[in-house]
DNA sequence: AATGAATGAGCCTTCATTCAT
DNA sequence: AATGAATGAAGGCTCATTCAT
């Protein structure tokens, strides 16, 4: 049973600062400095273990990432019944892992980055598809074509806006307000013909 | 005819070369130099009208709210049917004016910005205020009102999730799309019961 | 009877808001704009007026030696009796116009600016000289040479040193005290043999 | 036999050199660069270890006069005869570690900058009611109490002067002088009735 | 006579990054 | 494995100074 190894418990230490520092600051002009601090290290032991301020930032949103895939795979095993996956693939979008004020700052701050950024954009790109693609595979066991790829892309809107809207303030939508505004649109536009 | 005072224009200048480099760059962290240049003028003198690269920052933010308020005001200008004000307001989010990609990204870093600045949290809450409270009213005059309210929500970050995936990539949906998007949920919950 | 000219009238302005800046931050290094503000003009009219910040500060500087001569000439002016010159120059040293507390905290400002700079290493030393001279003349009346002289020296360096302390704190001696202490010293000279 | 740490080093560095270019100057106006170009490292280290530059005039007064008290201590060790003590006192002042050219001005430098700088005022008062109360005690083991008072003023007004006096110029008194006209002041004062 | 417009230069400070230990 | 020492580069901001009006 192999401990795991201190570079890997350290890079994840950095990752997991790396969120915090700039979901609080919103943005990523971060100092590597304050990052280090707060994942109880000199600037100098990140920068050995990441190279570069690039990679500290890039692994930290690749694990964002993983996180949200990972959500997404659990959500989805095992179920079959179209209805089922739609909802399984909202609630994991809502998972409490990803509805820490932190972490959605975080991801909204990657969310901009990307406008500039190619490697951001490819990965947002990647994670982009990947909930489309779950969600019109499911919808197209509801609806026909059209109207599948109609709802996914507001389905897929009014997840993302809700995340946002939820960030900003206290007064946002919790989580399971959230779950239940997605599910409304769901229900509405089961029932409206076409 | 008094021509519009120097200092006027050097200001307006400024506030729109900082959307643009802002936007851009999807960063706040931006040097007065690069906004200067853009705006044509050296940095002593943008120094010189704002005091403050904070000034800077704040006056565009304020311009962006100014002219999405303006936009709104436009749109519900004269209309009183409540289904006509509702898509009012979802043109005027719409806009052109709010639409260029620059524009859009601008708004998400303040977005992202207002969630640790005081100050500009102060003012986006004042845009989302009326934004929801537009659709609530509006919305009033179709249903009952906890279902307005329900719907307001829901619309409401219809149209910040639209804006948002508008702004990450070509693909997003344009503003017809979005347009198109957000009438269809309101019509889905014009047919669906309670 | 002429007016003054605008032009003198404006330069007195200026020099007279350049002491009171400079004393009251103890410093040279002062904006000209602040010194152009408190003589009610802007900062581009002193320039005119004096074509350089150098210009503004030597001719405070003369300004203020100036009317320290003037106060000495005043002093001196019709007495001949030794201890009476003696006492006129000590009263001429800590007259009204000189004690101010701004002024005097200019006064140390050009002292130590005079360390390095050349010009008013010069001027300093012309007041200096004239002081020296002055308490040597009267001196000679009331002590041998070799004496008049140390007593120049010590009543020149007390002067200095009272003066220097009174615009420190609000404790230190005012002008009455300062001018008893240099009798006080004159007296005890004046019975101390050799 | 634990080397000085390198900060420590480093730091006394800096207030070295400060006092060097602040008294060459004649300012406190001083570039960082500068100072840290004359303690041989980059500005950045400076601000390392100082953190403001705020911070190392703060430190560099200190210094001065954490020497000055350490001068006056030597003195005063194991001297009990009142004249004995003042005598130390005055000989402390102009101890040549103070009497260098470029302590002096600095120290002047600090004396102006503490009519407006609250923290340096206090520093100062803490000298000067130092100073001064080392004297006024001495002074009284060899006058009454109001003489002693008014010998004490005048004793360190004309320290404080010759001190001044001596950076201005190279003509202005040196060490030896300083020490005789302080004793002279003194004999006579004892000379003098009441 | 007077001033607002305008800027280059310079200063304080921060930060990513490297290196010796 | 880990860190303090060290710095070049860059950014915000101020200021003396010039110029057109």
């Amino acid at each position: 049973m192999p401990r795991i190894g201190v570079e890997t418990e350290r890079r994840q230490s950095l990752v997991k600062a790396a969120i915090e520092v700039i979901g609080r600051t919103g943005s990523l002009d971060v100092p590597v400095k304050d990052i280090a601090r707060k994942a109880g290290m000199s600037p100098a032991l990140a920068f050995h273990y990441f190279g570069d301020k690039d990679e500290i930032i890039t692994a930290t949103m690749r694990h964002l990432l993983r996180e949200l895939t990972a959500e997404f795979a659990r959500g989805l095993a095992g179920r079959t019944d179209p209805l089922a996956r739609v909802e399984a693939v909202i609630e994991a979008s809502f998972a409490a892992s990803q509805f820490d004020r932190n972490t959605v700052a975080a991801w909204l701050v990657f969310y901009v980055h990307a406008f500039q950024a190619k490697g951001a954009a490819r990965l947002l790109a990647i994670y982009s598809a990947r909930l489309d693609s779950n969600l019109r595979h499911a919808l197209r066991g509801l609806f026909d074509d059209a109207k599948a790829e109609r709802v996914a892309a507001g389905l897929a809107a009014l997840i993302d806006g809700l995340y946002v809207r939820h960030a900003l303030r206290r007064s946002g939508p919790d989580r399971n307000r959230a779950i239940a505004l997605c599910l409304d649109y769901l229900q509405a536009q089961c029932r409206a013909p076409n």
